[in-house]
DNA sequence: ATGTTC
C-alpha cells in the first residue's frame, strides 16, 4: 500500500471518507470495496475528488463511485453540487468533453434462438447503417446551420418529427430528450460546422452498439415494468455529442479560464476552471451544454432508426412484430440545476454528474409516468466481453448522492497499456470464443477496449446495489458488438 | 471523448 498524506476512514460498509484538509471545504466520499478503493486512489482519482472539494460552493461532500478513474480535472465516476446562493460554480471538467455522452437500451421479442443464428449478420448490418469511428460522417444528410439550431433547442423530439423514430422513445428518454435552457446563439462557428455532418454517428473508443441477451433477472416486479424478460434481445447503443459537444467543451474551457481569475476563484488544478453561478460566463455556458446534450440525445434517437431499420432489413418483419420498444436513455456527462433536499430544507444545486448517471427513485416527478411506481431505469454499460446492467434508483440516492449512481465499468487500464498488453493477440478470435461476434472501426480500437482494460462491472454495481442507492434489476450479455 | 497537436 503506497503511502498516503491523508487519512481515509470507513464511515459504512462501502463508504470511505477523507475528512476536510487544507484548504477543502467538504469531505471526500468515494463509494468502493477495498479493491476498487485501491484502484481509485492509484491512478490518482482520490486526489482529483479531494481537489473537487476545494471548489466555491460545493455541497455536502465530493462524491467518487466505484467505477471513478482519472479525468480532466475532475474524475470520471465523480459528483458534486453546487449551491448558486454560497458562490456555487459551474465548471466544464465537471461535465467532461463529451457532453451527454449515454446509453440507450431497447428491448425486444426476440430471443436467442432467434438471433444467434444470424449474429454475423446483424453485426455487420448495424456496421454498415451506423457510420462508426472519428471523424464519421453522413448518416444522413447535412444539417443546414437553421436546422442545427432547431435541433439543438430541441434534441430528440425534432429528429422524430424528421422522421426518426416514434414519440414513445422520447418519453423513455432522461429529459424527453432535450435540456430547457438551449441556447444556440452562444456557439462558436465551429461548433455548428463540427455538428452539421455528423447526427446519427457513434464515434469512437468506448462507444458502441450491442446486441445483448438478458441472462439474469434479480427484480422480476420491476424488470416487468421496465419490459424486459429472461432470454429476451435486447439491444444498447452508447455515445455521445460527437464533435459538436467536444468544440462547446473546448471552447467554454477557454471562456472558464479567464472567469476563474476575473472572480478571483483560487482552485487546485487549472483543469478545474469554472465560474459561478448566475454569471454570464457560467449562464452561456450552460445554454451550450444544454445544446451538447441535445445534439446527443438527437443522435442517439437517430441511431436507433438506423440500427431498427437494419433490424427488419435482417428478420423481413417490421418494428411492432419485432416488438422493439426503447426501455430508456440515460445521460452520465452533464450538469443540471435541481431541486435537493440539504439538512431539512429544498435547494436548487447545479449537479454535476461527470461519468457518473441520474438513478431518481420511485415517486419522482422527473421518471416516466409508467415507470414511477418502481422507479427510474438506469443503464450502466460494461466491457463488451462480460456484461451490462439494468438498475433501478433507490431513495438511497436522494438521501446520499444527489439522486446519482456509476456509469460503467470504468477504466482500470490506459488506452496505451492496454495496447501493449494486446500486443500479439487475436482478440476477436478470443470474443468469439466467449460468443461475442464483433465488428469494429479504428486500427486500436479492440486494442483499447478489451475486457482486461476495465474494472470488475459485477463488483461496481454491486457497491451501489449494497449501498442502497440503485438496486440490480437484470444482467445483460453480450453477444455482438459494433465499436467505433 | 476528439477532424486523437489550431
Amino acid at each position: 500500500m503506497s503511502r498516503r498524506d491523508y487519512e481515509i476512514r470507513q464511515i459504512s460498509p462501502f463508504i470511505w471518507q477523507v475528512e476536510p484538509f487544507g484548504e477543502m471545504s467538504v469531505p471526500v466520499r468515494i463509494y468502493a470495496d477495498s479493491r476498487l478503493l485501491e484502484g481509485i486512489e492509484q491512478d490518482g482519482a482520490g486526489q482529483q475528488a479531494m481537489n473537487v472539494a476545494h471548489m466555491p460552493g460545493i455541497v455536502r461532500a465530493s462524491l467518487a463511485m466505484p467505477d471513478a478513474h482519472w479525468g480532466y480535472g475532475f474524475p470520471i465516476g465523480g459528483v458534486a453540487a453546487f449551491d448558486p446562493e454560497r458562490g456555487g460554480v459551474v465548471s466544464p471538467g465537471g461535465i467532461g468533453f463529451d457532453i451527454n455522452c449515454g446509453v440507450r437500451l431497447v428491448a425486444s421479442d426476440l430471443v436467442e434462438d432467434d438471433v444467434k443464428p444470424r449474429i454475423d449478420k446483424i453485426v455487420r448490418t448495424l456496421y454498415q447503417q451506423v457510420p462508426c469511428g472519428v471523424g464519421s460522417s453522413k448518416a444522413i444528410r447535412k444539417l443546414s446551420d437553421k436546422e442545427l439550431r432547431n435541433l439543438s433547442r430541441r434534441g430528440a423530439a425534432w429528429t422524430v418529427e424528421q422522421g426518426f423514430g416514434r414519440p414513445e422513445d422520447v418519453e423513455h428518454t432522461e429529459e424527453e430528450g432535450a435540456l430547457d435552457g438551449a441556447d444556440p446563439s452562444v456557439l462558436s462557428a465551429r461548433a455548428i460546422e463540427r455538428g452539421q455532418p455528423q447526427v446519427g454517428t457513434l464515434g469512437s473508443g468506448n462507444h458502441f452498439m450491442e446486441v445483448d441477451v438478458v441472462r439474469e433477472v434479480y427484480d422480476e416486479e420491476v424488470a416487468e415494468a421496465f419490459g424486459v424478460a429472461r432470454g429476451s434481445v435486447a439491444f444498447q447503443i452508447h455515445c455521445g455529442s460527437r464533435g459538436f459537444g467536444h468544440q462547446i467543451c473546448s471552447d467554454f474551457l477557454k471562456t472558464m479560464q479567464k472567469a476563474t481569475s476575473k472572480y478571483g476563484i483560487s482552485v487546485p488544478d487549472k483543469q478545474l476552471a469554472c465560474a459561478p453561478l448566475g454569471r454570464p460566463e457560467a449562464e452561456q455556458y450552460l445554454a451550450a451544454m444544454a445544446c451538447g446534450a441535445n445534439y446527443a440525445w438527437a443522435n442517439r434517437q437517430v441511431i436507433l432508426a438506423l440500427v431498427v431499420e437494419g433490424l427488419e432489413q435482417v428478420f423481413g418483419k417490421d418494428r411492432d412484430a419485432l416488438g422493439i420498444r426503447q426501455v430508456y436513455d440515460v445521460c452520465h456527462n452533464i450538469a443540471k440545476m435541481e431541486e435537493h433536499d440539504v439538512d431539512g430544507q429544498s435547494r436548487r444545486l447545479c449537479v454535476h454528474r461527470k461519468g457518473a448517471t441520474r438513478a431518481f427513485p420511485a415517486g419522482h416527478p422527473a421518471v416516466p409516468e409508467d415507470y414511477r411506481e418502481v422507479g427510474q431505469p438506469v443503464l450502466i454499460p460494461g466491457d463488451m466481453g462480460t456484461a451490462s446492467y439494468l438498475l433501478v434508483g433507490a431513495d438511497g440516492a436522494m438521501d446520499e448522492t444527489w439522486g446519482s449512481t456509476c456509469h460503467g465499468a470504468g477504466r482500470v487500464m490506459s488506452r496505451k497499456g492496454a495496447k501493449k498488453k494486446a500486443g500479439g493477440r487475436n482478440l476477436k478470435k478470443e470474443l468469439a470464443d466467449r460468443g461475442v461476434t464483433v465488428a469494429w472501426e479504428g486500427r486500436s480500437t479492440l486494442a483499447e477496449e478489451m475486457p482486461e482494460a476495465y474494472k470488475d462491472v459485477d463488483a461496481v454495481v454491486s457497491v451501489m446495489h449494497e449501498a442502497g442507492i440503485t438496486r440490480k434489476v437484470a444482467r445483460l450479455e453480450p453477444i455482438g458488438v459494433v465499436k467505433g
